[in-house]
DNA sequence: TCAAGCCACTTGATCGATCAAACCAGGACC
DNA sequence: GGTCCTGGTTTGATCGATCAAGTGGCTTGA
């Protein structure tokens, strides 16, 4: 408490220069002579210096931050999804020297207060949106305000929105993994999915289109569930045994995981004939764990090029805002052709 | 861009006032007569007034924002449970005006520098911590420097350390899980637990615990696996199995869906004598899908605590560091009494 | 030759809040 | 009547950075 922290003026009177030259060596360092530049830089570098960030938010009007809401419920699907986009946008914004802080909101409309009462004082420079839904109001608020954001999750409603989004390619996903099963032999390949949402619509159509190519398509077979439900999955994957699937796609893990359930039980009981193909999708660590082929959603990237996309706004580059669908990758594992062998306990998950 | 946002003097010019007197109407209320009070919160809420936090910080060396360290890698298990304290922590800060700041750190050292960094220029007013290893530098590093911070997880290494902690009692809740399954008349109940870890050997004291109360303990039955393994769970439940026992306690959900496979799998194949008795921890949404007893941890009690106990610190209040063991809560389902039967499928998991 | 431009740097003003000290009217006290 | 106190309010200084304008010496070009 005693010793006082340096400051822009302390490091200048060390290194014999003014305030602006120091500010200038960390803002614009080809303004500064190399020689003086150098003997700033160690200036720095001796008396520990490090930038004020509120007096210099308080000044450019710029926190270095940037918002990220979240839902207090949160279902449990996209959960775990979400939580790794958190953590590799973290990382990212880190690495380009921003920093992500979170708030809490009920709903849209409190998410759009929030926003409101954020910018005003410039604490956050631009906010990440998730979980995008049909016709978005959150959307609309901010382009209409100019506020720099970008959305993880396509604009359902309206194709042709102008912001800044990225998306998964989930018709490519699932388009790779009928294939990939149909490759294996199936012949008889389910969709299972939910009830609601542009992305499960989204998936499936890369399902049927997969079949289409393989010329499987004909009375194709489907059901669909409420939520993100294992348990409403595995009493579905019932009803696609009973009318004939020898294997199935699913919109997520969990689906999945009921799915896999439901076959082991009947295969166990001979009710049902091995092998049978089964692929979720998000490679949550339950399905590396239980040997579930799945669709991998590549986060990272969609991280990546979000803080990219956001930055390039923050820094005023007038560049077309970034549209981009990026491929998740299949992951085979044990699933895509499950049985019941003898040393099935044995078998450890296979990771490519 | 072109409108001025309202600062302290200008709505200080409105209501007829000067700057510090609507200053202090907003932080020490008691101050000013409560007819210019009014006054002036009129002006406020008629101009859209909001405080500028970069500037108030300048001055008050204080943010209103506490850190959360972050590990990129993330291992499975505890990360459905972090992330529900994440959420829970954003909750409880921001409705006592806190804001949550994330980073990201890829070792202790690294986030003690890290530490450093956002300390120096008071950009983070206090840390929470989470993971706590035994005798954990993090710990020690705050602790010498007075920076206010809380720990979710006990100092394990040693056990007097007098900086402030929560941590979820597991000891008590495998002895409630463990005398629940004593109760419904199982009497080999074995721990499935971790190789490494405080809290592991946490709850397998709770599970020993309440055998020797019922007078179960003789020869009692364990077997644990590297990390969070659903897969190693699997394989180390057939061998309690095969020893005889008919229930197992789980240290963590990952690891009871492990058991619940195997268990599934020989009780299907005749094997395996039902019912059986299953208890997980973490009551994550994967266990409640699948109908799993599992234990609960009351996370956002944990958050509400901690976000107490910081802000408690940073009032400056000299009063005891807290040191919270909260109890949590068993939440029985299907697989306290598991088996097959013809309608097992329709089973709805029962939730309290 | 002289205005204009450039270079590397310095200086004064400013962002919007809070702190600390000053101010001022009205009572109480001796 | 003068001094001291007290509660409510104002005023000047300050936090640490950046912006915008200014400085002095040197080159350039008409």
């Amino acid at each position: 408490m005693t010793e006082k922290r340096p400051t822009l003026a302390s490091v200048a009177a060390q290194a014999g220069v003014s305030r602006q030259t120091v500010s200038n060596v960390l803002n614009a360092p080809d303004l500064v002579l190399p020689d003086t530049r150098r003997r700033v830089l160690e200036a720095i570098e001796a008396s520990g210096y490090r930038r004020n960030h509120a007096a210099r938010q308080l000044r450019t009007r710029r926190s270095n931050q940037i918002g990220l809401a979240v839902r207090p419920a949160g279902d449990g699907a996209s959960r775990q999804v979400l939580d790794q986009f958190l953590h590799a946008l973290v990382e990212e914004a880190q690495r380009l020297e921003y920093r992500v802080v979170m708030f809490s909101v009920e709903d849209d409309a409190a998410e759009i207060e929030a926003f409101a009462s954020l910018m005003a004082t410039s604490d956050i420079d631009g906010f990440v949106l998730t979980d995008t839904d049909d016709d978005d109001p959150r959307t609309a608020w901010l382009t209409e305000r100019d506020v720099p954001f970008v959305a993880f999750g396509r604009p359902w409603g309206n194709a042709d929105a102008a912001h800044a989004w990225i998306d998964v390619d989930g018709a490519a996903g699932e388009r790779d993994a009928t294939t990939h099963l149909a490759d294996l032999g199936y012949r008889r390949i389910a969709f299972l999915g939910w009830t609601e949402g542009g992305s499960g619509r989204d998936r499936r159509a890369g399902w049927l289109a997969a079949l289409s190519e393989r010329g499987l398509a004909g009375d194709p077979l489907e059901r669909f569930v409420d939520g993100d439900s294992t348990a409403g999955a595995a009493s579905a994957a019932r009803e696609l045994f009973d009318a004939g699937a020898d294997a199935v796609v699913c919109a997520s893990d969990a689906l999945a995981i009921g799915a896999l359930v439901t076959a082991r039980e009947r295969i166990a009981r001979g009710t049902l004939r091995a092998p049978i193909g089964l692929v979720g999708f998000d490679d949550s660590p339950v399905a590396q764990a239980l040997g579930l082929s799945s669709v991998a959603q590549p986060i990272r990237t969609v991280a990546q090029l979000a803080v990219r996309s956001l930055l390039d706004q923050l820094a005023g580059l007038d560049v077309a805002q970034v549209h981009e669908l990026v491929a998740p990758v299949l992951r085979p594992r044990a699933s895509s052709r499950f049985r019941l062998d003898e040393n099935d306990d044995e078998e450890a998950p296979a990771a490519p």
